[in-house]
DNA sequence: CCTCGCTATTACATCGATGTAATGTGAGAC
DNA sequence: GTCTCACATTACATCGATGTAATAGCGAGG
C-alpha cells in the first residue's frame, strides 16, 4: 500500500493469500524475528551457519506464524522441486500397485514426493511424460515402459534423469530389472521336475510383443530345449492383455479346442489367477490335474486357491535401487549407464505341489 | 555478456540450464519471434487476444526452441500448481490401487497431475500431508482417512481444499462415500436368504475402530436384528489389519476353537480372499459348507476360487465426483459442505451361490 | 587504541511467467 | 487531414526463496 521513496520500494504487505487465507512468507518471519529474510533462509537450509540465539528467535517466529515454505518459489530458485515422477502402465494392476507402494515409501523416507502417471501401455503417453518431466515440476522419472523399442522414450541429453524398470533393451538409460529370461527358464524347469512334459505358457502376445513377454517366452523355450522337449506351438497360449479377465477368457477358449496340458506357466500372477478361476469353473483340479505357476509374487497370489507357485523377488529392493540410481544421476549426470539386476527365486506353493 | 546502457539491463543470456542442458524460456521464444515475453505468454494462455500472424510466429518459435514452460515459475506467479494430492492408507491394497487408478485417470483427463502419498493409517502422517499441501505444491487434496475422529485432520480455513473419501463423520470437509452400513446390512440379508442363520463377520477391529469397520459391523447387526436372529458375539471375528494375511490367520485361529458358521461376511474382498485360502486349506468347501462374501468388488475377487460375492460400486464415479467436488471448491471456497453418496449393489457370485 | 581477520548478517539481484498499466498502431468518422 | 477509439503489444513489477557480494560486529594481537 505504501510506496517507498527513491528506488527502494518498501512494501508492508508481504504475506500471501491462499483462497483468502493469509500465509506467512520469509519476509513475515524475518520481520517478526527482527532479522533479514536471508537469515531465515539460512536457518532453514542449515548450510550457512547461524548463531544460536538468532536461530532460536527465527524458529520461534516460524512456529508462531505457522510458516510453511512455498515450494514453487523454492523450486523456481533452486531448479529442483523435490518431486519425482513414477510412470506405470496401470496402477490398478496388483503388481504395479505393489511397486508403486514401495517406491512411494522409499521416496518418502528420503524426502521425495512422488507424482504418479499412468501410461496405459501407450508409447505416445510415455512421450508426453518426458515432456512433462521437463517442465521442472519433477526432478527425475522412474518409468516402467511396456512397449519394446518405443522410440518415444528417447533418453537423451535434453531430458531429466530417468530410471527404467524392467527389461527394455536398446535404451541408454539407467535401469533396474529382474532377469525374466532366467526366471522363466527356472520356473519351467521346476514345473517339469516331477516328469511333466506338456507345459503350456500363457501370456504370449499376439500382436506387438512386449519386451517382458519376449524374455519370458524365451526362457520358457530355453528350458524345454534344455530338457530335450520339442517345442510345441500349440502349447503357447496368447493373451493380448495381461489381466485376469483376458487370461481367464483366453484359457477358456483354448481348453475348448485343446487337451489339458500337464502344467501351465502364466507370465504374471494376475493372469494365473484368471487361469485358476477358469480351471476351477471347468472342474479341473489344481495341482492334481494340472500344475499352475505365475510370476511376480503378488500378495493375492499367495492367498489364491490353491496358493500360487510363482517367481518372487524383492520389490522393495527394486524401489531402493531405482531411487538410488535416480538420485545419483541427478547429482552427477555425466557418468555412464548403470544397470542393476535384482535376484529372483522360485516360490513353490500349492498350485504346483505334486 | 553485453551490458545495456542506463537503468535497463539488457541480458543476452536468458535460457536456463537443467543438468547442463539449456532450456528455452519465454524470453528466448520472444526474442526469436521478435515480440515481447508477455506476448508469448498471451499466446499460451489464450485469454488476451493475439493477432493471427503474431500468434503463428510465436508458435513457430516455441516449436523451434522446443520450449517447455517452467511450472514452478507459473505456480509461483499464479499461486496454483496444477497438481492435486491423493492420500491413501496403502497403495499396495488392491482396493486403494483401483481407486488411485481411477483418480489418476480422471485427473489426467482434466489436466491435473496427481501426487500420491501413503498414510499407512497413521493420523500423524495424515497431518503431515495437510502441511505439505499448504506448501503450494498441490492445489487440493483427496484424502482417504482411516482412523475415526483423527483430530489431526482438522479441515479448517488455513488449509487447502480437501475432499474426503469414505465415511468419516464429524468432519466439515466435502466427502464422497458409499453407505457401508446399508450395504453391509443388505449383504448380510442376502447371505441369510437361503435360510442361513449362523452368519459370521470378519474384520471387526479389536483396538481402535475404523469408521468403516463400525459402519459395516453396524449394518451386519442391523440385518440380524431385522431377521430376528439374536446377535452372537462369538460370530464376530476380529482382524486387526485388513489384509489377506491377517484375515487368513484370524480365521484359522478362529476355526480351531469354534464350529464352522454357515456364512462368512468379510469386510473387504482382500480379507475374503485370505479367508478363502484358509477354508480351502482346511478342506472346507465354498459355498457348499460355508458361503463367503466380501466388500469392494476388487478385480482379483472376481477371479477368486470360487468367484467372490461382494458389494460392488462404481469406483470411477467416486473418482469423478471427488474431483468435481475438489475443483468446485478450489474455484469457490465459500460454499457449504457437500456430500455425495455413491450407489452400491450386491453382486452374487459363486462363493455364496447355494 | 587501532587494525586485522573471522563470522554473522544484510542488500540486492535472480529464477521464469504473467497481471497491470501504459504505449503504440491502425482504421474509421468528421 | 485530423481526431477518436479500439485493440494489439510492450515495460515493469511481482510471486517467494536464496546465492552473491558487501557490510557490520567483535575479539585478539600489535
Amino acid at each position: 500500500m505504501a510506496a517507498g521513496l527513491g528506488g527502494n520500494i518498501v512494501s508492508t504487505t508481504t504475506s500471501s493469500k491462499l483462497g483468502g487465507v493469509v500465509r506467512a512468507t520469509v519476509k513475515d518471519v524475518a520481520r517478526r524475528a527482527g532479522v533479514s529474510p536471508k537469515t531465515v533462509s539460512n536457518v532453514m537450509n542449515g548450510i550457512v551457519p547461524v548463531s544460536g540465539p538468532t536461530r532460536l528467535r527465527v524458529e520461534q517466529a516460524m512456529a508462531e506464524l505457522d510458516y510453511v515454505p512455498n515450494l514453487s518459489a523454492r523450486g523456481l530458485r533452486n531448479g529442483r522441486s523435490g518431486v519425482i515422477g513414477l510412470a506405470l502402465p496401470d496402477l490398478a494392476t496388483p503388481f504395479s500397485a505393489e511397486i508403486a507402494h514401495h517406491i512411494v515409501e522409499v521416496a518418502h523416507e528420503q524426502g521425495w514426493s512422488v507424482q504418479i502417471e499412468e501410461t496405459g501401455s501407450d508409447p505416445q503417453r510415455e512421450h508426453e511424460l518426458m515432456t512433462r518431466a521437463r517442465s521442472n515440476l519433477i526432478d527425475g522419472l522412474i518409468l516402467n515402459p511396456v512397449v519394446l523399442k518405443e522410440s518415444a522414450v528417447q533418453v537423451g541429453v535434453a531430458l531429466p534423469p530417468v530410471v527404467l524398470l524392467g527389461e527394455v533393451t536398446q535404451q541408454l538409460a539407467d535401469r533396474v530389472f529382474v532377469d525374466s529370461f532366467a526366471a522363466a527358464r527356472d520356473m519351467t524347469l521346476a514345473l517339469a521336475k516331477p516328469g511333466r512334459r506338456r507345459i503350456a505358457a500363457l501370456g504370449v502376445n499376439r500382436g506387438r510383443q512386449s519386451a517382458t513377454a519376449i524374455q519370458r517366452t524365451g526362457g520358457y523355450e530355453a528350458a524345454l530345449q534344455q530338457l530335450g522337449i520339442p517345442l510345441d506351438g500349440s502349447l503357447l497360449i496368447s493373451c493380448d492383455s495381461w489381466t485376469p479377465a483376458s487370461a481367464a477368457e483366453s484359457l477358456r477358449e483354448y481348453l475348448e479346442g485343446h487337451p489339458l496340458p500337464e502344467a501351465l506357466f502364466c507370465f504374471t500372477d494376475s493372469m494365473a489367477m484368471g487361469a485358476l478361476n477358469t480351471l476351477w469353473k471347468r472342474g479341473v483340479r489344481v495341482p492334481d490335474d494340472i500344475a499352475v505357476a505365475g510370476f511376480d509374487d503378488v500378495v493375492d497370489g499367495r492367498y489364491a486357491v490353491p496358493s500360487l507357485t510363482t517367481v518372487s523377488f524383492d520389490k522393495r529392493a527394486i524401489a531402493t535401487e531405482a531411487l538410488r540410481l535416480l538420485t545419483e544421476r541427478m547429482a552427477d549426470r555425466s557418468h555412464g549407464q548403470r544397470i542393476v539386476e535384482i535376484d529372483y527365486s522360485i516360490e513353490e506353493r500349492d498350485s504346483s505341489r505334486s
